[in-house]
DNA sequence: GCTAAAGTTAACCAAATGGTAAGGTATCCG
DNA sequence: CGGATACCTTACCATTTGGTTAACTTTAGC
């Protein structure tokens, strides 16, 4: 099984968690963007889209660069692949668990029948 | 497409990204437990415990039964296959534009040629 | 019925989060 | 060169988060 540190999966969640974030990506994933490009949609300041942009960076799901006097953000990640395994893997062993609840109820009702 | 209410993938993440409660979800995959059982492997107060269930509860991650004097908790959701949906539609989408990208570039290199 | 176990509630605390305003730096453009 | 654009930094604020201790409630068992 894969070990996943736990730091990286709690801040690509972490990262995940906010509508804004999310809405980042999104934007995202159309092409790369400035940071003026990706606040248009947003009734928000500068600063607090750049505090947005730095938590997807350091979750390593945005990768940024600057350029003369803007700085481009684009996608750039292997994170989201630990994130969705980690679901994944979890959600395989969950489901496993309600197979035994369901073989179990099976038996009582053979037992009973 | 699916039309994620912001507020459910929100709290589902926001959940998942503490190693904690992750590690209570893995425990829960185990089969139920009472809180005091949950609790037993982490250096954490019962109260402080309970928190991190109160917060699985509300991402319906997890759901609890008061049953005498205990409390079971049990894994309880659908939430996760919206999580895992949000994470691979958007990596469905990440992928098209790399995708693009990359035919991009073999134009350039056939434009070139 | 008393006591111990299991949980609950409330009050408190430090640190992180999500936002703001104000002012500074760097760079493009005429 | 000079101004406007685009970003950066700092300081500040309210709220949420992750934890604690202390005191209370309910139930199990002798």
């Amino acid at each position: 099984m894969v070990r996943y540190p736990s730091s990286t999966l709690d801040r690509t969640f972490a990262a995940l968690s906010d509508p804004t974030r999310r809405e980042i990506l999104d934007r995202l994933a159309e092409g790369p963007a400035t940071l003026g490009e990706l606040r248009r949609p947003f009734d928000m300041t500068l600063p607090g889209l750049m505090k947005h942009v730095r938590v997807l960076e350091e979750a390593q799901l945005v990768v940024t660069e600057k350029k003369g006097r803007t700085r481009e953000c684009r996608l750039g990640s292997e994170q989201l692949d630990d994130a969705a395994q980690w679901i994944e893997t979890y959600r395989r062993r969950w489901e496993r668990r309600l197979d035994r609840l369901g073989d179990y109820l099976e038996r009582q009702k053979g037992a009973r029948a």
